[in-house]
This record gives structure tokens, C-alpha cells and sequence, in this order.
DNA sequence: CACGATCAATGCTTTCAGGGTATCAGTTGG
DNA sequence: CCAACTGATACCCTGAAAGCATTGATCGTG
């Protein structure tokens, strides 16, 4: 197809071997070979002048497309294997929503505008086992400490807050913390679902040797956050979460405050060359926050 | 592109080597060929197991595509040369428009779907000037006699017919010949225009030694019959026109009535090879009408 | 745990597709 | 009519790519 738009360009011979680096002879031989495989005259010629028939006319518009598409799909699968091009698929959990993830988001989304990011956000525990599935590239979920096979850069360290209606008594208190909790309802998610989570609320409470009042365990945090506006409990969530609240609700720093450290994750062993300078722009975000 | 795809859609070299009518060993050269031209690695393999990288997915649908599109231009490029797909310029004089033009180019139409037919309405001489030059591979014009290097199919024989006011005095009488004419004022296209046309009229008057009063020469047919219905002449027309005259005009039928040769003319050396079954058509109907 | 089966990679040989050189043949302008 | 230009043909030769034999690694099974 090069030979043919060569000559079909040129309408010379000598001249479009030469552009194909070599000699006419062999040129002419190939041309006609093209000829002869497609059963169809390309070029009217005589020793004096080269034209290109209807036919020739048509297909030198296909081979530019075909010859076109073949270069595109060469560079592009450069692109992909480096990581400048593709897709990758980004976990994340609600309570970083409003934190991290939309920096991260944004700053790759800049790096990398050919990448396509499949965005999902779901529950810390589903996000561990799709990122060992390998459903998806890279996640951001609290850390859960041991993880053999993946990669983590912490993003940022949460303090919990506790949130309640603004009529609730604690509301009016000045320090909270295990003891003034002692015979409170408090709504959190199942370690089933975020086992870092609940683990830190726990220990927060046993470290005073309190067992805290666990009355209901939805799996969202949208849900928790619904409940305490309906009273029927208080709630110990990351910070980040306090700033849009309801109109009706109010948060409080806790005394002794539980700790969370938000990572990003991602298997080391990633095909998915999209994920290195994702990593690289978690570290940045890092960096920027200590 | 096509070894590609044979490992990418069985990922299993054997069985790939297999589809491309080779032994395995070539077969795996050439992948790691193909990897190391384009400096990507697009099957992750050891030797129990082939799987794709995720350029190699992404390369996968562009390969598809170049493929696909590859033998779309293959195929196409045979039926631009069989007169199958292509385009044709067709040309034809006002005076035909009404009787054979649109039954040519619907019959043809149905037959060549994938033809563009470029319509082109022009005056005869322009027609033949076009059909010498190549700007028009085929054209409905009068016979004008002698055309060396052109292939003619006669389509219809047209009679002459005059046409005037209804209010005009020739409406009333029985026969109308050229000697009935002596005294009309007479509008006609120039000779440099519609030669053959032209000479018809002529001869009529002047077999029967009348020079013909001709008042005014617009060149286009339309122009014609808008001034005879101004009242400013009559005219000799082709038949298959007068079916459509405006409200204030009627035609009568001449004496002797001139009769001239509605053709379909391409020239014999035509490369597009849409035309020759455009004069099949056009011969089926002559027949058709004989 | 050892053995065989499976499968991709490697080494070596062979072949022919495709390139090079020399030359021919047809066309055109001076 | 000749010289110059240009595409086609004849012949040769190289190396890209195919075949065969074999290796090495991995997995399942007795």
C-alpha cells in the first residue's frame, strides 16, 4: 500500500522507488504484483506517462485511510504501554470522597488526559477484594496494615470526629470522649465492611474499657449519617466527612481523638502501566500535606 | 497484524501458527518480532499460559479495525474496477429531461446502487465539448451526426412540435407547415448552441425555400417557452415537452413534422467502467421503445 | 516425588520473496 | 531522425521467514 500511494502521489516511477528507498525495477515489479493480486488495473501507463484509473483513484483514498489507522494503532499502543493512554479503574471509598480523591482525581486527570478513569466507589472490604481480583487498578481506603501484594502511599491521616443532632445533650458538652459516650447509641459501619474503621472506633472505646453501645451497623456511610439526623444515635466519622452536614447535625472534636490513615493501593504486581504516575501523584499529595 | 490477531483471539501460539498455515517456532519468532518493532510487550506468557498486556487489548481493536477496513478496501477497489461502486458523471440537455433521462437514471439507479451518479444539466454543445474533455463519462444529447471517438445508442426519435398562445391565430388552423409559418416570428436556440436542433428547423423551412423568421435565440429551452408565452413568437419543441406548457400556451402538431435523435453518447475509450452497463440500459431502452 | 504431557523458546537449515544491476523498448521533443 | 527519458524485462543474489529438531519450563497425575 506505501508502494501504491507512492506511486500514486508521484505518478512517476523512478521517483516514488526512490521515496521507497530503491531501485525502479523492482518497483515496477511490485506494482504490478499489487495488480495482479487485486485482479485490477491501477495505474494506465505507457513509457511516456503514468494515470491513475477510476479504481486506482478510489483505492488511493482507502489505502490513505487504512495506512493512516495502521500508524495511529502503532503509536497508540505505545501510548498505552507507557501510560500515557488507556484505562484504569479507580476504587474508592466513601469517606474519602470529599477528601482526597478529588485532588487525586484532578491532578492525574491533568498529567494524563488519555487515560480513561473508570471511577467506583464502594465499601473498604469490597475494595480490598477487587484489588486482589484485580478489578480494579488502584484504590483508596483506609489502611488495614498488613497487604502483602500491594503497594501504599499514605494519602493523608483522618481524625474521627463525632457527629449528633444539635439538640442532642453532647452536643453542649465540652470535652467528649469514651466516658461521655459510655450510654450513648452509637451508629457505625460492620467490620465486615470497614474493618480499619470499626476496629480504631473499638479500641478507641475498650482502650478506657468501655464497650461502646453499638445500636445499628449499616453498610454506607450515607446511611449512618441519616440515622444521626434522625436521632437515633451518634457517629464517629473522619473529619473530612463533618464539613457538609445536614442542616440539623453538629460535630465535635473527641478528646484522645481516633486516628485513620488514608492510602492509596495498588497491586504490585500491575500490568496496567496507567498506575505508576498514579501512584506518583498519590506521593505528591503526600508530601503536600505533611 | 493478522499473526496478532490469530494469537490474540486463540492465546495459544500452536493453535495460532495453525490458523496462519505455519508450524509454531516461526510463529513465536515473529510475535516477539512484532513486540520488538514496536517496543511493546503485548502478550504476558511463560509456558503454560498466554494472556494479553492491556496495550495488547487496546492493539487488539485497532488491529481489528486496520484489518477490517484493509479488506474493505480490497474488496472495493474490484467493484470500482467491475462498474459496480464508483461514480459517474452523466450529463443531459434540457430537452431530454422529461422523456428518457429519468427512466435512464432510475433503471440504472436500481441496477448500480452503489454508483454516485453526478447529474449535470447542460446545452448539447457543452454536452459534446465535456464528453471530449472526460468531465462527463456519458450524456443524453441530439444526434449530431458524425462523433469519431464516441459509442452512440439511440434512445427515442423525437418529432418537432410548434407551440404558441392559445390566443394566437395558428391555434385555430388544421395542418401547420412551414409555409403556414412564413410570416411567424420563430424563437429558436442559436446553432452554436443545440446544432443539431437548430438544422432540423432550418431545413424544414428551407426544404421548402422559406428562410425561417427567427426574432430571438436564448440559448436555454426554459427561456424559450417563456417567451412564446409572452407572446413574443412561436417555437418548434420536441414533443415530450409540450406535455408540461403553462396555462396560456398549446402545441399542434407540424405537417411533415422534423424529427430528431435523442442519443446516449460516452467516449469508446471511457476508463470508468461504471458506463458501460449505464449503455446497456440505455440500449434496452431503445428496444424498449421501438 | 518422579514422570510424562504440554507448550513456548531456541538453534540450525532451507527456500523464495524481493531487492539490485544491466538492458530493452516505447514515446517525445528538438 | 536522434537523443533523452521512462517503464518493462532478464538475470542474479541476499536475507527474511518458514520448517525441523530440540530444549526448557510448568503442571497434572500415578
Amino acid at each position: 500500500m506505501r508502494y501504491f500511494m507512492a506511486l500514486a502521489e508521484t505518478l512517476h516511477f523512478g521517483r516514488a522507488a526512490e521515496r521507497m528507498n530503491m531501485s525502479q525495477p523492482p518497483f515496477s515489479r511490485q506494482i504490478a504484483m499489487i495488480e495482479h493480486t487485486l485482479g485490477v488495473k491501477l495505474f494506465e501507463r505507457n513509457s511516456r506517462n503514468v494515470a491513475l484509473t477510476p479504481a486506482g483513484k478510489h483505492f488511493m483514498k482507502d489505502c490513505r485511510n487504512v495506512l493512516g489507522r495502521f500508524e495511529e494503532a502503532c503509536r497508540d499502543v505505545r501510548l498505552v504501554a507507557s501510560g500515557m493512554k488507556g484505562e484504569m479503574r479507580f476504587g474508592f471509598m466513601m469517606h474519602a470522597a470529599h477528601s482526597v480523591v478529588p485532588q487525586l482525581v484532578q491532578l492525574y486527570a491533568e498529567a494524563r488526559p488519555d487515560v480513561r478513569l473508570v471511577l467506583d466507589e464502594r465499601t473498604p472490604t469490597e475494595i480490598d477484594e477487587m484489588l486482589v481480583a484485580g478489578t480494579l487498578d488502584a484504590a483508596v481506603t483506609f489502611d488495614c496494615g498488613y497487604a502483602p501484594h500491594l503497594q501504599t502511599v499514605l494519602l493523608v491521616r483522618e481524625r474521627l470526629r463525632i457527629i449528633m443532632r444539635k439538640d442532642h445533650p453532647l452536643a453542649a458538652v465540652g470535652q467528649i470522649g469514651p466516658e461521655e459516650l459510655r450510654e450513648e447509641k452509637v451508629i457505625a459501619a460492620p467490620a465486615a465492611t470497614a474493618p480499619a474503621l470499626r476496629s480504631a472506633i473499638n479500641s478507641y472505646f475498650s482502650a478506657k474499657g468501655i464497650v461502646p453501645h453499638v445500636v445499628l451497623e449499616p453498610r454506607l456511610q450515607h446511611t449512618i449519617i441519616q440515622l444521626v439526623a434522625k436521632g437515633l444515635g451518634v457517629a464517629l466519622i473522619p473529619a473530612s466527612l463533618c464539613t457538609e452536614l445536614g442542616a440539623g447535625l453538629t460535630s465535635r472534636a473527641l478528646s484522645d481523638a481516633p486516628q485513620l490513615d488514608v492510602v492509596l493501593r495498588a497491586p504490585i504486581t500491575t500490568k496496567n502501566p496507567t498506575v505508576s504516575t498514579f501512584m506518583e501523584i498519590g506521593k505528591s499529595i503526600q508530601r503536600a500535606s505533611l
